[in-house]
RNA sequence: GCGGACGUGGCGGAAUCGGUAGACGCACGAGACUUAAAAUCUUGCGCCGUUAGGCGUGCGGGUUCGAGUCCCGCCGUCCGCACCA
């Protein structure tokens, strides 16, 4: 062997050189092996990154190194989610442009992901913020436009007052903007949205055959979905004062038709109509129901406890009981946007109606009887009940279950008339909304819309899109630049050719990322959204990414994905066949005693258990492992960890030991470990290969079926290559490691033995050089630089990377002889070797005579035995 | 509150069609080599016990020849959803 130590700092840059040179991880649509696509969510270009960010391409890159050795054409390709708000805070507080910002950081990215050694198809990269990606996305939107599935409608919307835009129901989280945190405020305004509500049945129904996503992440998507099937009943009001509105029904959602004769009001929301007319003339409820909605969100948790509500004075009549009439309030608690904006409460049997009649002195009569109660002494008090039970004080549905009750409700109601309607109408409701887009940002894809006075919003004509950013914006005001784009904005009306102007919203970044997936089929990032292409690589065979974008990114992609289809752009309907959420890389944390937080190269463990800060050598309170954050400073760069000791040990230490779904510790003790895994290895190999004589190219290999002498250790090889299969087809890469150390354990132990028994004949030999080679090769899309470097060394043809993954004989994996462990009473107490097909009586006849199960008998005969063929024996003494 | 996942040595974890619990790695102990250290190699390592053996996969029951795995009931951790009518 040439060094005894493997100098990963010479040989990583050098491989890299290599690989990008031949080209060899270029994907081809002319290839006509069968494809495999793999790919990871592409990043934002923040920055900098650190090494908890590479997980994930890490896992991809093995995936895509294997498959490329199992001879498919692999595609593994990269982009840039680069449109966003950090780039115009930036540009804000630091004067540098959105687009200079977002291609320096771009620049800088690919060189630190470039360090990881990816196997990736960079012909294809896409930024998101380039016109020839967005001009597409452009005519997507056209399309949508066009098939009814792109609307514009006037909306109350979530305005984010720090990054002063507005957000999807979905985007804010506890009433706080999910990127900024700002409490957000309600505000009217003209909105384009896209109408994936269309897709709702579909979107629920499909998840059942994703059967390669986590669980729960179809759970997730099935609960926003959410799915739940009702009756619509009109209640006439008995009160003629509303007449004056023009209204005299009000129509309320329920999913419990069945409690009806429990119903003690009705509640509409502050944003009904019917409420919004009475105040109109009570100044009392207008301000109630503005107070509903300045509820601001601190305000408003300690306001969930607190159901409101404001008697409007009007009554309903009840639509099964004649005569009875129910009030009707306008409660805080109500939702405009989910069902009608109007329900009744039925208070015996929900929590919510219960705690709101008990405020306002509601009756509370129970209807639905829970099984083995007594009609006669049931009461609700504190606790509604919301379980099964029989049906009591309802009229004609005493008796019934609940089932049946909200069936015959449901047929009632909907033979009765109220001018000239039914009265009650099933319906399926969807928790889902249509997904707003419009953002008021510089930093988006411009919406190829232009405004005109008389002919309303005109689509900007095909032949002159892209309608392109312009770039000789500020950002020293807030709002949006393009508002103040004077030159840009204003433009004649394509249709009448007056003045108008351009719309000046821009679109949320997740339509960017809900059909990137689809640009990677194109050869190269500037040739439009092709077919062909997409249906020869789509859908993805695996995507990789972070559980944080189980709902909102999946879903929206999953809809874009269905929309193009509608519009005869592809011809799918699901983009992601098998989907991985990885865990995160965790790190400790690190603060001085003046509590600042300090990196990890800052400090330094003693011997004595104690931390401390190198520079001053005081104490260092040490936290516990947390995300990766450079607030936190718990981070480590990736330049760091391949100039000391190669991005291989990091990639190692990644996909060792901790499952890949959970999070990870990165410790100094772990990437030592690999360190020495990777010098082990290398040592091993050029033992092997010095020991065996040949080059990998010239040699032979082993005959088959081979000599007995050799035979056992070929069998371990082919096991083990089995196991690594398995494990990295399941992304079990911790275990694939695990297979790979005992791989290891293996060959070193037979190495011994032959150089212990001075056995340096040919089939030795053979041996010998075969383990070398396995070794390397099952290493080599877990470790690629450290493989070519060793298959280099042993001579062995062409590149590691694209060698053939190594074969498994099944023959191999059978052999003459099996071990069973004996049990007596359930418990291992001893082994047997026995012929492969020894028979039950066989085994037990030779079970009975050892000696161990002589000595636990004890001369008492068995109480029985139980033979499992091939896997178990147990005695029962 | 509802829904889901999970609970295994000092640590990360392996083993789930009911069949050898603790693979593999880390940490730690002992030894070899070395002037010494690092590296490397050998070896030990669930708990109790000198051995035989006993106990052991959060706790308590159950099914079974046999349970980490299945069933029932608890306890705990994590995640998601939550005025959703």
């Amino acid at each position: 062997m040439t060094a005894d130590r493997y100098n990963a700092r010479d040989a990583e840059p050098r491989w890299q050189k290599i690989w990008k040179e031949r080209g060899i991880f270029r994907a081809r649509n002319d290839d006509p092996r069968e494809k495999f696509f793999v790919m990871e969510m592409f990043p934002y270009p923040s920055g900098r990154i650190h090494i908890g960010h590479g997980r994930n391409y890490v896992m991809g890159d093995v995936l895509a190194r294997y498959m490329r050795m199992r001879g498919r054409n692999v595609l593994h390709p990269m982009g840039w989610d680069a449109f966003g708000l950090p780039a115009e805070n930036a540009a804000i507080e630091r004067g540098i442009h959105p687009k200079q910002w977002t291609y320096e950081n771009i620049a800088s990215m690919k060189e630190q992901l470039q360090l990881l050694g990816l196997s990736l198809d960079w012909d294809r990269e896409i930024a998101t913020c380039d016109p020839s990606y967005y001009v597409e996305q452009q005519r997507i939107f056209l399309d949508f436009l066009a098939a009814g599935l792109a609307y514009r409608k006037e909306s109350e919307v979530n305005w984010d007052p720090i990054d002063q835009t507005v957000l999807a129901n979905e985007q804010v989280i506890d009433g706080r903007g999910w990127r900024s945190g700002a409490v957000v405020e309600r505000r009217k305004l003209s909105q384009w949205f896209f109408r994936i509500t269309a897709f709702a049945q579909e979107l629920l129904d499909a998840l059942d055959g994703l059967e390669r996503w986590p669980e729960r992440v179809r759970l997730m998507q099935r609960n926003w979905i959410g799915r739940s099937e009702g009756l619509e009943i009109l209640f006439e009001l008995s009160r003629p004062s509303a007449k004056a509105a023009g209204t005299e029904t009000v129509k309320v959602y329920t999913t419990r038709p069945d409690t009806l004769f429990g119903a003690a009001f009705l509640a509409l929301s502050p944003d009904h109509p019917l409420a919004l007319a009475r105040a109109a003339g009570d100044p009392r409820l207008a301000a109630f129901i503005a107070a509903c909605k300045t509820g601001g969100t601190s305000a408003e948790a300690i306001e969930t406890q607190e159901k409101m509500g404001f008697d409007t004075g009007l009554t309903v009549q009840h639509p099964l009981a004649d005569g009875r009439t129910l009030p009707v309030y306008v409660a805080n608690f109500v939702l405009m946007d989910y069902g009608t904006g109007a329900i009744f409460g039925c208070p015996a049997h929900d929590q919510r109606d219960l705690d709101f009649a008990r405020k306002y002195g509601l009756p509370v009569v129970p209807v639905v009887l829970p099984p083995g109660a007594d009609p006669a002494a049931f009461t609700v008090d504190e606790i509604a009940y919301d379980g099964e039970g029989t049906l009591f004080n309802s009229g004609f549905l005493d008796a019934m279950g609940v089932e049946e009750a909200k069936e015959a409700v449901a047929r009632r109601l909907e033979r009765f008339r109220v001018d000239g309607a039914p009265q009650g109408t099933r319906r399926v409701n969807f928790r889902l909304r249509d997904w707003g887009i419009s953002r008021q940002r510089y930093w988006g894809c411009p919406i190829p819309i232009i405004h005109c006075d008389a002919c309303g919003p005109v689509p900007v004509p095909r032949d002159q899109l892209p309608v392109t950013l312009p770039e000789d914006v500020s950002f020293d005001r807030p709002g949006n630049p393009l508002d103040r784009a004077k030159a840009w904005r204003d433009v004649p009306c394509p249709q009448c050719g007056a003045p108008a102007r351009r719309e000046t919203d821009t679109m949320d970044t997740f339509v960017d990322s809900s059909w990137y997936f689809l640009r990677y089929a194109s050869e190269t990032a500037d040739l439009p959204l092709d077919k062909a292409a997409v249906a020869q690589w789509l859908p993805v065979d695996q995507y990789i990414g972070g559980i944080e974008h189980a709902i909102l990114h999946l879903l929206y992609s999953r809809f874009f994905t269905r929309a193009l289809k509608a519009c005869g752009r592809v011809d799918i309907a699901e983009p992601f066949a098998g989907l991985f959420t990885q865990g995160m890389i965790v790190h400790e944390t690190y603060r001085d005693q003046a509590g600042r937080w300090l990196f990890p190269e800052e400090v330094k463990l003693l011997g004595t258990g104690k931390t401390v800060k190198i520079e001053t050598g005081e104490d260092v309170v040490v936290g516990a492992p947390e995300k990766m954050s450079k607030s936190k400073r718990n981070v480590v760069p990736p330049e760091v960890v391949a100039d000391t000791y190669g991005v291989d040990c990091a990639r190692w230490f990644m996909l060792s030991d901790t499952p890949p779904e959970r999070d990870s510790e990165w410790t100094q003790a772990g990437i030592e470990g690999a360190w020495r895994l990777v010098q082990r290895v290398w040592r091993l190999v050029g033992d092997l290969h010095a020991f065996s004589g040949l080059p990998q190219a010239e040699r032979a290999d082993v005959p088959a079926p081979p000599p007995e002498a050799a035979r056992a250790f070929l069998a371990q090889l082919h096991q083990r290559t089995q196991a690594v299969q398995e494990a990295i087809e399941g992304l079990k890469f911790n275990v694939a490691i695990a297979q790979i150390y005992s791989l290891i354990i293996e060959i070193e132990t037979e190495f011994k033995a032959l150089r212990a028994a001075s056995r340096s004949d040919e089939i030795a030999r053979q041996s010998m050089a075969e383990a070398a080679a396995r070794l390397v090769l099952l290493l080599a899309p877990m470790t690629p630089h450290l493989a070519e470097s060793c298959w280099e060394a042993i001579g062995g043809a062409g590149l590691a990377a694209t060698a053939d993954w190594p074969k498994i004989d099944p023959a191999l994996l059978v052999t003459d002889t099996i071990t069973l462990p004996i049990q007596i009473n359930g418990r291992k107490r001893d082994d047997i070797v026995v012929p492969r097909g020894a028979t039950p009586a066989e085994v037990e006849a030779a079970v009975l005579a050892m000696e161990s199960v002589q000595r636990a008998l004890d001369g008492r005969a068995p109480k029985r035995i139980i033979v499992v063929p091939q896997r178990i024996v147990n005695v029962v003494a």
